[in-house]
DNA sequence: CTTTATTAGTGGCTATGTGACACTATCATA
DNA sequence: TATGATAGTGTCACATAGCCACTAATAAAG
């Protein structure tokens, strides 16, 4: 690296050459959760190049730098492209770099995760797959999967139950209105334990994160108040963590 | 799966030429903290070269892609060539990546911050910096920061508060026999907030992250019983966080 | 029409752990 | 010996989660 300590900021950014110097590949990969059939399941791809053609994969690809401002527009076009959806809650786990995690060698990832609800969503099957869909989470946990996305899906899976614990996230995998009780088993389903009633309810409650809309859901035993998510948005941190009920 | 999936992805990988593909510079900056003279703070270097040059900024820099096996080992690369310690608590904050944060263009950082006890440390200044120095963190956040730095340093101080709040993460900043006093005024001083006694020992003798030694604190007023980290370093998550004194 | 099963939602007691604060313990110093 | 300072503890008040029985509202069965 020849350096010139007089030159000024300008000519050296005027001969700078990026291809001069060798750098990581650089991906974003997503972890997209959604609870259908009462069970928490995760979007994967089945790839269609190489490397690790036909391996199942969590979706994922380059930066395009001249489409993406930033790291978050990366992983919201990436979302959209298998899902449609344009608006989830999509927060960073971790990046994972090494020179042997891609035959391609030297890679870095910054890995995702999305909370979407997945009622009536119509996925869509991009050019780098040759198929999409979900698989329940403790099912992927099995799968051979492509490169160390095993890994990420772990971290990605143990990032959200950490988050779940003294956070209202799940709100964001429900519908547009929904019953406490609904909400409920999704907490379960996520924490893989039981949670007391009284307990669940009163933390909600407390949270005020929620209103209750002038709907009932109908058809099972006693109606249930229908909730919406309050605008007012600001995520909420509960001071304590619920034990879960004693066996 | 396609017929001869080795033969080919072998063909593939021959094939490839990383450079034929623009990707964004990657580097790896630290949060270096340490609490001397009972503040934060905060290790800053000078830097030598353009970009910003001669402003102040976190030390990091590129992956070296033949010495660094992984992200980490890049990290604590950096660690080692300011302040030449090899152990400490390391961990990754987050990534942040633009077109515009850095002036060369399209740009990821991976953000990690490390928790050292400075007594008696000598900083090293290497050659990508003409300075190297600690900053009480509340100066460091008034200093016009390189890039996004004051951003990212911003992240790392949040990240260090937040998990201060629910583990026992400071006796990283403790040198090898401290008193309980002490470890205390170092959570006050990162919590920005006083915390009571008897609760603030309370939960570090139930945590059982500490093993008293055969030494005391002798020199001030009552002889002070002096702790060492138990080896069995399992980080401790508290279920619940400290309210602090109430007013 | 009444009874039963089922799920929604609440009242109120118990258990647990934090906050408060006064109290004792052990040193240096005057 | 008295005093001030810091280390360390005993114990009660208080907040909140767990527990569990109770009421509420509906559909389905008899």
């Amino acid at each position: 690296m020849p350096k010139n300590p007089n030159q000024s900021e300008q000519a050296f950014l005027a001969a700078y050459k990026r291809r001069n110097f060798d750098a990581p590949l650089t991906t974003v990969d997503m972890a997209i959760f959604s609870v259908i059939d009462g069970n928490v399941q995760v979007l994967l791809i089945r790839r269609a190049q190489h490397p690790a053609q036909g391996q199942w994969a969590l979706p994922g690809g380059f930066i395009d730098l001249q489409q993406d401002r930033q790291l978050a527009d990366a992983a919201r076009r990436k979302l959209q492209e298998k899902t449609g959806v344009r608006t989830a809650y999509l927060d960073q786990v971790e990046t994972f770099g090494s020179v042997d995690r891609d035959p391609r060698g030297w890679s870095v990832t910054i890995l995702y995760y999305a909370l979407i609800d997945a009622t009536g969503l119509e996925l869509q099957t991009h050019e780098s797959a040759t198929a999409t869909r979900w698989v329940p989470l403790h099912e992927a946990q099995q799968v051979n999967l492509a490169f160390d996305h095993q890994q990420l899906l772990a971290a990605a899976h143990q990032r959200l139950k950490a988050q779940v614990e003294y956070t209202a996230l799940p709100v964001h995998l429900m519908p547009e209105e929904f019953t406490l009780s609904e909400l409920q088993k999704v907490f379960e389903v996520i924490l893989e334990k039981p949670l007391e009633k009284k307990s669940f309810r009163r933390r909600i409650q407390d949270a005020n994160i929620l209103q209750p809309t002038t709907n009932m859901r109908r058809g099972g035993a006693r109606p249930a108040q229908l909730y919406s998510i309050k605008k007012t948005d600001g995520e909420h941190y509960f001071s304590r963590t619920l034990q879960g009920k004693r066996q």
